[in-house]
DNA sequence: ATTATTGGTCAACATAACTGACATAAATTT
DNA sequence: AAATTTATGTCAGTTATGTTGACCAATAAT
């Protein structure tokens, strides 16, 4: 074997691990939301809702505007599904008090209920992977993840605030 | 500390680390299609189109009912993404030879060519990340997406097919 | 007082999914 | 040979979620 098939099939094999990645994060995720979605389309709401309901139920209390940061839409999309979450009454909003233009939001209890359903339901999938896979593999799993998110992310900064107690 | 309260503590801290894992898989996924969504935006393409070009990338003459099982979207929806890439002379088609009804799918020289620029993207970040955590934290992260997929999906036979050479 | 920020609104549009109904050709079963 | 199932396509209408662009109002910061 020449010296250049030597290198093409390492290539390969790597670009092959690589494409596994790609796969297990394409399926992994397709599974993992579809859960959720069935519940949430019973009640006529989707994944965008579900967004917002998720990250609303994590940090009581948010601006628009982070959410706008966190989710990565405008604001146009986010108000159509906002507007209707305060109408069916599933999230409340209080004037900012040190800016009163801002809305701080937070789940009402009817929105806490439908967080802890959904949030339980996917929980329940990763514990049942981690119990699996046990400690290395998560802590695998979680710098892999982290790494793949962009570093000038925004995000990065809410993964490392604490989750509301409670939940 | 009354033992109930250690018990909650628990928990409390356990539902922590798992939303920790809903929350990277939700930014890692969806910084890693943003940058894909980019490019196939230049060209008119979203990101169903992708995963049709993926996955007939990494499977030449798939089958237009195999492609369904993978993405578990409806025919429906399949077609007006397909047709278009045929159109656009992304993607070729041949009659099945044992069964004649099928058509089997594969890229043309046009579509290998956006295959390679859009897998070769995403193969990036992912050896990036692989590269800075190492071989273990690799093994964590198939391990514990493998496990995350449903048990039953029929995507699962699809991730131990092997992948087709020269990608 | 001026400017920047936070947030909202209206309108139009694009994409990617969905459901339901029906059609056709080929393969398989009875 | 006839009936059924399978693989695929197509037409029509709907929904969810995103986008741009234009514009407005209240509040905060300089």
């Amino acid at each position: 074997m020449k010296p250049s098939q030597h290198i093409q099939k390492g290539l390969f094999l790597r670009k092959q691990e690589l494409r596994k990645g790609i796969e297990l994060l394409f399926f992994a995720y397709r599974d993992f939301t579809n859960e959720a979605d069935e519940l949430l389309s019973e009640i006529g709401l989707g994944r965008a809702h579900h967004r917002v309901i998720y990250f609303v139920g994590r940090t009581p209390n948010m601006t628009v505007s982070q959410l706008l940061t966190i989710l990565k839409i405008t604001k146009q999309s986010l108000s159509r599904v906002l507007s209707h979450l305060l109408e069916e009454g599933y999230i409340e909003q209080t004037q900012g008090a040190r800016d009163k233009r801002q809305r701080l939001l937070s789940l009402t209890a009817k929105g806490e209920e439908l967080e802890t359903r959904l949030t339980d339901l996917q929980c329940r999938r990763f514990a049942k992977a981690y119990g699996e896979k046990g400690v290395e593999a998560v802590n695998g799993f979680q710098e892999i993840l982290a790494s793949l998110i962009n570093e000038d992310d925004d995000a990065r900064q809410m993964l490392q605030t604490p989750i509301a107690k409670g939940r």
